[in-house]
DNA sequence: ATGAAAGCGCTAACAC
DNA sequence: GTGTTAGCGCTTTCAT
């Protein structure tokens, strides 16, 4: 781009006003107007303020790629989340680029669904433009995504799970052990038979076969399972509950959803059908959502505090940038059950 | 960062394998890789496994920041969403991104609230990192965004709503027309009163004023309002419908709300009320999200399509790339009143 | 407190 | 088909 004029109406591409013609206005050198934005307190203060005006008269805006390709710093985040139409990551990344935003950091997005191959390419594709480091869902990646990461030789967490073998640090919690924790609420509460809906989603299914082989266990019995392949809504939890009742379903069973989305669908169902709910049916959700506490009757729930999470993973960056090992790899924010009405 | 050592198992901040070292390793010259890269089919079949295989062996990643200094390309999009946990603007962004990343973009997301201050600052980073477009949410910001904006010299998209002075483009629709639509709607439908439960947020007042004015209008009566400063969830929706009953709501009202999430509020409450729907209150949405169609009974909504929106925005900056001012500038996607049951 | 010089790793001309 | 030469707009280092 040729700046042949240098009109200063003349505006392609941020008017192409660089650090040196700042400098030129100001009568000083290209370094000092780069010392008078990083650091004021080193230049002279009449000086400053000459710099200051020549930034306003000509709208200067840094240019940021030339400062990361210079100082090998780029101040970039690289996030992928399976889904950012799905609440429970776009909740996480909510609170996750809100702290990193305070750090100084922005945040490149990508989906990857769920999909390894897709996450692998998206890796490659982010590790290109030198992020600062990389923030990744779940702990199963490609063998190659693994590479390229512990290459990269900058700060990865993986979020949402945990994992004996992170390839830097991770923040989340166990799936087996949540559906275990569903487990022995739905026995200690008493419900002799139970039953499961859960999503797409090799985690959903982590957390069933959890609560599954728990219940099984303390009970001896046969928890029926209702598997969907795509994600949670609240209109296939009305058809779950739809289907357990066609094959005939035991009044007083407990049904443990892999989201609060089925767990609602099932609510409504109930209600359609004048079902008891926890009477005929009893209802775990997960997630705890939003409107958990507002449905009726409300929704017993597993929480997990998505914004504390969110939050972990940035701080654990945050703390990899300031010393490089000194923060613990392995962080476990847990989860609670919430017991309301439904179950 | 020296690299003093060149051994490849020491690895720092992408093992800093460059086009150079992979050119050495190959015989050729460093713009002979770039060529390999960039068109493949102007280097010799032969050059060019020899320059694959020396990728490969050394895992070079390109250097997509020094690339967008040279080429004064980044081949990134700046996106602006008041919030990412809210399902409308999320799963518009989902659109947009899956195209921009089909050719060949990379997203740079931020959170602006509904704040016009948060938003100019958001801008004035973005721009700093030198995206070849930006996308805003709305068609409403500062007069100091609005000029580093045109002043930047690229493409921007203003979505979600319309303007007859865009920056440089915009896709969405009327929410004025949108509230108007549903007076017109109820109207049709007989309905003798109506109220509005509205969210904090300057598009769902517009759609209340359009509503309400239309419809007092046509019927010469008082449409009564609850407003809220923050975002719809179901249980202000619950809260909403108490309050109206508290005053003394009439029969037969009809409800028009800023977003499903209080209609479907609204339905439950008058369903734990024992209320008819839409005998005693009818009910009316907005957004037609996923669940509309599978509540009890079925909400009647206005729905957007948000995946149509999000792709017609990265149409749009598409051909503003490959023709600067081919490209119709304002394009109304338009709505559409879904009548279900509710209504 | 300020400046001069070097260079980050690429792409874009322009040779040959 | 391939190489050479110049930058892109900054930060870093070393002088002064």
């Amino acid at each position: 781009m040729a700046n042949h004029l240098k009109d200063p109406t003349e505006s392609h591409r941020g008017s192409g006003v660089t650090m040196a013609e700042v400098g030129r206005l100001a009568g000083v050198s290209q370094v000092t107007v780069s010392r008078a934005l990083s650091s004021p307190d080193k230049v002279s203060p009449d000086t400053l303020k000459r710099i200051q005006d020549a930034i306003a008269r000509t709208g200067y805006v840094p240019n940021a790629v030339a400062g990361a390709l210079a100082s090998n710093k780029s101040n970039l985040i690289g996030a992928l989340v399976p889904s950012v139409t799905n609440i429970v990551y776009s909740s996480m990344l909510h609170a996750f680029s809100e702290i990193m935003w305070q750090h100084g950091y922005q945040i490149m997005l990508s989906e990857t669904g769920f999909d390894a191959d897709r996450e692998e390419r998206a890796i490659a594709t982010h590790l290109s433009r030198r992020p600062d480091a990389i923030l990744l869902t779940g702990v199963h990646h490609s063998a190659n995504a693994r590479h390229m990461l512990r290459n990269a030789g900058i700060p990865v967490v993986e979020i949402w799970d945990i994992s004996d073998t992170p390839i830097d640090c991770c923040v989340g919690f166990s799936h087996t052990e949540a559906g275990q924790a569903a487990a022995d609420f739905a026995l200690k509460a008493g419900y002799r038979h139970a039953a499961t809906i859960t999503a797409g989603d090799e985690r959903a299914v982590r957390r069933r076969d959890g609560f599954a082989t728990r219940y099984a266990k303390g009970l001896g019995g046969v928890v029926q399972q209702i598997d969907f392949t795509s994600s949670a809504t609240l209109g296939l939890g009305r058809e779950a509950l739809s289907r357990l009742i066609d094959r005939g379903l035991t009044s007083g069973t407990v049904l443990f959803c892999s989201s609060d989305q089925f767990a609602h669908g099932v609510l409504i169902e109930a209600a359609a059908r004048g079902l008891a709910v926890p009477g005929d049916v009893a209802v775990i959700g997960f997630g705890d959502q939003e409107f958990a506490g507002s449905t009726n009757p409300t929704l017993t729930s597993i929480r997990i505090d998505r914004q504390k999470l969110g939050q972990a993973a940035a701080h654990a960056l945050v703390a990899r940038f300031i010393d490089e090992r000194k923060h613990s790899a392995v962080y476990n924010v847990g989860f609670e059950v919430i017991r309301r009405e439904s179950a």
